[in-house]
DNA sequence: CTACACCCTGTAGTATACTACAAGGTCAAG
DNA sequence: CTTGACCTTGTAGTATACTACAGGGTGTAG
C-alpha cells in the first residue's frame, strides 16, 4: 500500500492533517493525486519530505529556508555553478550553527562539572557561549 | 558609561527598542532601573543577555527554551542534583541538534561533490539526512 | 441501508515573537 | 526657550506556522 490518505499520511509523517494541506498550499510538498472520491493519495516520498521539514524546523530553519534546502535536492537544478554557490553558502550557515551549538554545549558541560566538583553550581559563562 | 537608554541598548544588542520592552514584559531580562525622568537605564549584563537570546533563537530555541537555558546560569540554583539533571538533558538535546545539522551538512557537501565531478547535480539524499 | 469514521473546501482562530503607532513627557543644542 | 530627537505607556497590528471549525460528501461494516 504505497498511497496513503490524509489521516494516515499525517500520522506517518508526525504532523496534523491540516498541516499537510497547509504545506500543499505553501508549495512545500507536491499536490497529491486524488482518487475518484476526491480524496488525496500521498506517495511515500511526500511523507519523507514532510518528516524532513519537521526535523529541519527543530533545527531552527524557517519554512522558507527549508523550501530553499529542498529546492537544492529537487531536479531540475538549472545551473551547476549557481547551485554550488547556493549549496556552499548553506553549508557555511550550517557549520556556523554547529559551532555555536557546541559553544552552548561546552558552557553547559562546564557548569555541570563545576557543580559536580563543588557541590553547588556557580554562576557561569552560558551568556559568553554565543558572543561574537 | 555603563548604563544605556533604550535606543542605545537596543542598538548594542542588535534588536529593536520594542523588543527590549517585550523581553522585559516576558521576564526574559530584568526590569532596568529608571532615571528620575522615568527613562530605562540598561546595564551591560542585560545587553549581553539579549545578545545571547538573539543568537539562541537563530539556533532554533524558542523563547521558553531560552528562558530555561538562562535559568541554568542564574543564581540561585537551588538543588545541585536537580540542576545537573536539567543541564544534562539540555546538553543531550543540543548534541542531538548538532548531529542532525552535521547530517544535513554532509548531504549538502555530497551534492556539491557530485556536481563538481559530473558537471550537473544529481538528485541526492538531503531528505535522508534527517531520518530517524 | 444506516451508522460512523473519514475525507473535502473555505474560512477563522491561535501561539509565538515581535513591530508599529498614538498621545504625551524629557532633554540637549542653538 | 523652542525645536527635535529621544523616551514613556498602552494598545493594536503583522508574519509565521499552524489548528480548529462549519457544512457537506464518501466509504465501509454490520
Amino acid at each position: 500500500m504505497p498511497l496513503l490518505t490524509t489521516g494516515k499520511a499525517a500520522e506517518e509523517a508526525g504532523v496534523g492533517r491540516e498541516t499537510l494541506r497547509f504545506y500543499e498550499r505553501e508549495g512545500l510538498i507536491e499536490k497529491p493525486i486524488r482518487g475518484n472520491s476526491g480524496y488525496r493519495q500521498y506517495p511515500p516520498e511526500t511523507i519523507a519530505r514532510v518528516r524532513f521539514i519537521r526535523r529541519a524546523k527543530e533545527l531552527g530553519f524557517t519554512l522558507n529556508e527549508i523550501r530553499d534546502l529542498l529546492a537544492l535536492s529537487d531536479p531540475p537544478n538549472a545551473e551547476c555553478a549557481q547551485f554550488r554557490a547556493h549549496a556552499k553558502s548553506k553549508i557555511e550557515e550550517i557549520r556556523s550553527k554547529i559551532g555555536k551549538l557546541r559553544k552552548v554545549e561546552r558552557a553547559l558541560s562546564s557548569l555541570v562539572d563545576t557543580c559536580e566538583r563543588s557541590g553547588t553550581p556557580q554562576k557561569c559563562p552560558i551568556l559568553d557561549a554565543l558572543e561574537d
